[in-house]
RNA sequence: GGCCCCGUAGUGUAGCGGUCUAACACGCCACCCUGUCACGGUGGAGAUCGUCGGUUCGAAUCCGAUCGGGGUCGCCA
């Protein structure tokens, strides 16, 4: 090794000690006749000290030394002089004297600051990705991605769980997201996908017999980014034989609890942690992913005013819609203006209105359509919202369907507005009884909610022909904060079952067959009853990590666009490859080709 | 794919029709400085304002297109 300690090791205890020590050059301070330099490694930084008269020669090289420059020194760790101990650093109490110094390797200055926690533009900090890692943010988050995969893969490990590596290379789906496809050399016109999951991969191990799977996983899907999805992310992926739901949500329940205990003590994680059905989470919170720490609750109003005399209310019920609403606490000193902006919200999220009813501190009440009601009806409205003197009432009348819609996004403003959410507090739930279907208007029939292989509930299986709305899937989500962390079912593990959904998802026989044979047949030959889940990694890394973007806990993201500037991915390939792989680019491709390499090439010449 | 925001020295921002011969902070370079730790001091270099086109006597500033980044809806679990 070039170094006997880590610089961001060294304590009050190492005084005395000869150590040598390799790193980067974080800051240098030249006092002219004396010089500091924080050397920083992976470990953290430690303050060395160059004396003219001491070591000269070193001195001479920490005159040239600049930021960044990889610095190999030799020293002893010394207690510093009372009264210049740094508190703010670990290794502040010491600092080492340096005897002897080797330049490792000059650098250029870097085009952003690494000392420093500045924002700096998302294309700058892609393109030279490897310096932006070196920031602390980011070599943190680093960190604590990999020990949330290293406790993972123990906690499984320590339950009988076997890491099982599945295909990149698979076959194509079109239910679902966008695939990503490799051309195939060895079959002219036939493609490989890029996993969108592997789904059908752990139900296969369970018919091998595996019983308990997981795999830290990557997945690939070509659908437009957000802060939370990159085209390429990764599950924690996992699956077991013979359980019922409280198995999959008890053993999740037992590793995110030990997750945050471990990587984010400092957090307030309640447990056990919340558990509702779909219905009660839409009834409650608009939403299947419900945010508890804002501490607001949708009420039913609609036999408050069912006789009121407010046309918009009485029609909707009469078209059997329903009144529901929620309490903003606080909300009083809402403006004019900024109630108008809630109402613009409300019908952007496709509800006809917004009813907003103020209850000042007095006592009066304020709202358009305060002379539409009694005195006994607008304080009824307020007792059943938990309302009091103060607050303000956001009231949607409409189809379940869109009231949720819009009290959810209502509700998730007025949380960001007021600061509602705890940023300290991680409010896990688990959200079940998903239904088995939802209606696809562009294709016009039933899709499946999760995914073909969830099970409905035995109950439901006679009704799911009759009315698909109403059947009930073993479906669950684990959410937390307002977002889906992760989802996962009980599997159906019967062909005959399976076959009756694909049917009704409006895939004949020779389809089905085609697209998922191999499924139907594996399950033929004594498939167990099994389950599972899987959690985005990234999402979790990010909600310990405090972060809003999953691109903060990825070492190399791709931007908005899918690209990558550090690479330069994707780009166009030689002639004789795409020959190779029997592909040809049709003139449009060629067009936006030619036109993007001009753009490229100009880019070139401006640099030079 | 629709809509919205952003694009000015290495970085972050200001300037938003003439006074911009483009300002500030950090960084960078040089010199000075033996206890700093976001060291300090003095001086200096550095952007024609993403690109192209238009309006105008005059454009960083207005308009259009285009490229890039971000957000959002669609899409996506």
């Amino acid at each position: 090794m070039l170094r006997t300690h880590a610089a961001g090791t060294l304590r009050i205890e190492h005084a005395g000690e000869a150590v040598t020590l390799a790193g980067w050059v974080h800051r240098r301070r030249d006092h002219g006749g004396l010089i500091f330099v924080d050397l920083r490694d992976a470990s953290g930084l430690v303050q060395v000290v160059f004396h003219p008269e001491d070591a000269p020669e070193a001195f001479e090289a920490a005159s040239e030394v600049r930021s960044e420059y990889v610095l190999q020194v030799d020293g002893d760790v010394v207690a510093r002089q009372p009264g210049t101990e740094n508190p703010d650093l670990d290794t502040g109490a010491v600092e080492v004297a340096v005897r002897s110094a080797a330049i490792l390797n000059a650098a250029r200055t870097p085009p952003f600051p690494i000392n420093q926690e500045t924002n700096v533009d998302e294309a700058t900090r892609l393109r030279y990705r490897y310096l932006d890692l070196r920031r602390e943010r980011m070599a943190r988050n680093l960190v604590l991605r990999h020990r949330v995969i290293a406790y993972m893969r123990r906690f499984l490990n320590d339950r009988g769980f076997l890491e099982v590596e599945t295909p990149v290379l698979g076959l194509a789906t079109p239910e679902g997201a966008r695939d990503y496809l490799v051309p195939s050399r060895v079959h002219p016109g036939d493609f490989y996908a890029l996993p969108q999951s592997p789904q059908q991969w752990k139900q296969l191990l369970m018919v091998a017999g595996v019983e308990r799977y997981f795999q830290i996983a990557r997945c690939y899907r070509d659908e437009d980014l957000r802060a939370d999805r990159q085209p390429e992310f990764t599950q924690l992926d996992l699956e077991m034989s013979f359980v019922h739901e409280d198995d999959i949500l008890a053993l999740m329940e037992d590793l995110y609890a030990g997750l945050a205990a471990e990587v984010a003590p400092d957090l307030d994680t309640p447990s056990p942690f919340v558990r509702m059905t779909y219905a009660e989470s839409m009834e409650r919170y608009g939403s299947d992913k419900p945010d508890l720490r804002f501490g607001i609750e949708i009420s039913d109003l609609t036999d408050i005013v069912r006789d009121s005399e407010f046309m918009v209310f009485r029609r909707a019920i009469e078209a059997g819609g329903r009144v529901r609403g929620f309490a903003v606490p606080g909300g009083a000193d809402t403006p004019r203006r900024g109630a108008d902006a809630l109402e613009a919200l409300a019908k952007e999220s496709g509800a006809g209105g917004l009813v907003w009813i103020v209850y000042e501190e007095d006592g009066s009440v304020r709202s358009p359509v305060a002379r539409f009601f009694e005195e006994e009806t607008l304080a009824a409205l307020a007792e059943a919202c938990g309302a009091s003197n103060g607050d303000m009432l956001l009231i949607v009348a409409d189809q379940d369907a869109v009231s949720s819609r819009v009290l959810d996004v209502l509700m998730r403003r007025v949380a960001e507005d007021r600061d509602l959410a705890d940023p300290n507090v991680l409010a896990f739930a688990f959200i079940t009884e998903f239904p088995m279907f939802e209606w696809d208007a562009q294709g016009q029939r039933w899709s499946a909610m999760h995914h073909l292989f969830t099970a409905p509930f035995e109950e439901d299986v006679e009704r799911m022909e009759e009315d698909p709305a109403a059947a009930r899937s073993r479906a669950y989500d684990l959410v937390c904060n307002g977002q889906e962390i992760g989802s996962g079912s009980i599997r159906i593990h019967r062909r005959e079952l399976l076959s009756r959904v694909l049917r009704l998802l409006d895939l004949d026989e020779s389809e089905a067959e085609e697209r998922f044979g191999h499924m139907l047949e594996a399950f033929t030959f004594g498939a167990p009853p099994h389950g599972g889940i899987a959690p985005g990694l990234d999402r979790t890394v990010a909600l310990f990590a405090g972060e809003r973007d999953i691109r903060e806990v990825i070492a190399f993201p791709k931007t908005k666009s899918a690209t990558d500037p550090l690479t330069g991915a994707p780009a166009s390939v030689h002639g004789e490859q795409l020959a190779e792989v029997h592909i040809a680019l049709t003139p449009e491709a060629e067009a936006a080709q030619s036109q993007r390499d001009e753009g490229a090439r100009e880019e070139v010449t401006n640099d030079v």
